[in-house]
DNA sequence: CAGCCGTGGCT
DNA sequence: TAGCCAAGGCT
């Protein structure tokens, strides 16, 4: 285990907060009452692996739509996915939904306070279950996302690689929380670290902690944290299928499990390393091939998708779970960006 | 434990 | 621009 970080850390940091603390709609200023958590849960689960800027609308949306845990509990599955849709990673969504009912059930409406407790909850992690205790409920948690890695790295040039470095790294962030408002120092760490201690093209010239920073020291911050390499990503082939009928297209309910679990889509074949043409194609029809594929970029791989099209005179019922919806909603159907891109692509 | 799971912003 | 990256959780 490496040294500790200095413990003057916590106070300069704090401090820093207290004048530059970014003001976010789920955040309560700094030394004012912890704000409400149920706003504090679903910032947390809607801000994994998301930044603020792209969180923002949805919060807003969803806290005037469903305004505490009972009133979420109360949607039904298909609306929660459409108001998620462009978010990504569904899973959060189908989570979120099973955490408000067994808080809307079992607790009463109130969120457990304890990060014990909270573990326990559908989509509540470690991370989130600290950053809940810490931040709604005022208690002393260690606080660990990527931010803070990148911080506590460059802090102690820590030359171990993530994620093997992520015990170091809890070790020496358990080491500067402070006692009293781990909450506002867990949002510092944060804060800091998305606009100050960034991964490209630090401010440290703006940096409350530099007098502290090992990395800082070695004049090349940005050389932490160390990572391992990571895979290629692949190149995969499918084909969306779009059927029109009297002014509607029939969409289909994928299933919980896999990619884009939960939500309405466009009927799909398989996706695969070769074009699969009309394989698994819904019907037998007439089908055109638009002359451009739509092209998306998942986590893990990368997707060329043609597009299939036919046009039938009657709304068939010959797809069991399709669903036919009006061309002029779509909108509100609450597809995956693959497919808003082609029901842009169209609607040209 | 390592793979799976979205999307948009930034350089 | 192509790749990197983000307030991770689940299995």
């Amino acid at each position: 285990m490496p040294a500790k970080l200095p413990l003057t850390i916590a106070s300069d940091l704090l401090a820093w907060y207290d004048v530059h603390a970014r003001q976010l709609p789920w955040r309560a200023p700094p030394g004012t009452p912890a704000p409400d958590p149920y706003r504090v849960w679903l910032s947390e689960v809607m801000l994994q692996q998301t930044q603020v800027a792209t969180v923002i609308p949805y919060f807003e949306a969803f806290t005037r739509r469903w305004p505490d845990f009972r009133a979420l509990a109360a949607v039904e599955d298909g609306e929660l996915m459409a108001a998620w849709a462009g978010l990504g990673y569904y899973a959060r969504a189908r989570n979120l939904l099973a955490c408000a009912r067994v808080v809307a059930n079992d607790y009463g409406g109130a969120l457990p306070d304890t990060e014990e407790a909270l573990r326990k909850l559908p989509g509540i992690g470690a991370y989130t279950a600290a950053a809940i205790a810490a931040i709604a409920f005022g208690r002393r948690a260690v606080v660990v996302d990527a931010n803070v890695e990148r911080v506590v790295a460059r802090l102690a040039v820590l030359d171990t690689p993530l994620p093997a470095a992520k015990p170091e790294i809890a070790a020496l962030t358990d080491g500067i929380t402070p006692d009293d408002r781990a909450g506002d120092f867990a949002q510092a760490m944060m804060d800091l670290g998305a606009t100050i201690c960034t991964a490209r093209a630090p401010r440290c010239m703006l940096c409350p902690v530099r007098g502290e920073c090992a990395a800082f020291a070695r004049g090349a911050p940005e050389q932490w944290p160390q990572k391992a390499p990571r895979r290629v990503k692949p190149q995969r082939y499918g084909t969306m299928f779009w059927i029109e009928a009297e002014g509607h297209v029939l969409l289909v309910r994928r299933p919980d499990k896999g990619m884009l679990g939960g939500m309405l889509a466009l009927p799909t074949g398989p996706w695969e390393e070769a074009p699969p043409g009309l394989t698994d194609a819904p019907i037998e029809a007439d089908w055109q091939i638009a002359d451009t594929v739509v092209r998306h970029v998942f986590t893990h791989f990368a997707l060329d998708c043609a597009l299939a099209e036919t046009r039938l005179d009657r709304q068939t019922d010959a797809v069991a779970d399709g669903q036919w919806w009006p061309l002029r909603e779509m909108d509100a159907a609450g597809l995956p960006t693959l497919f808003a891109k082609a029901v842009a692509k169209m609607e040209k």
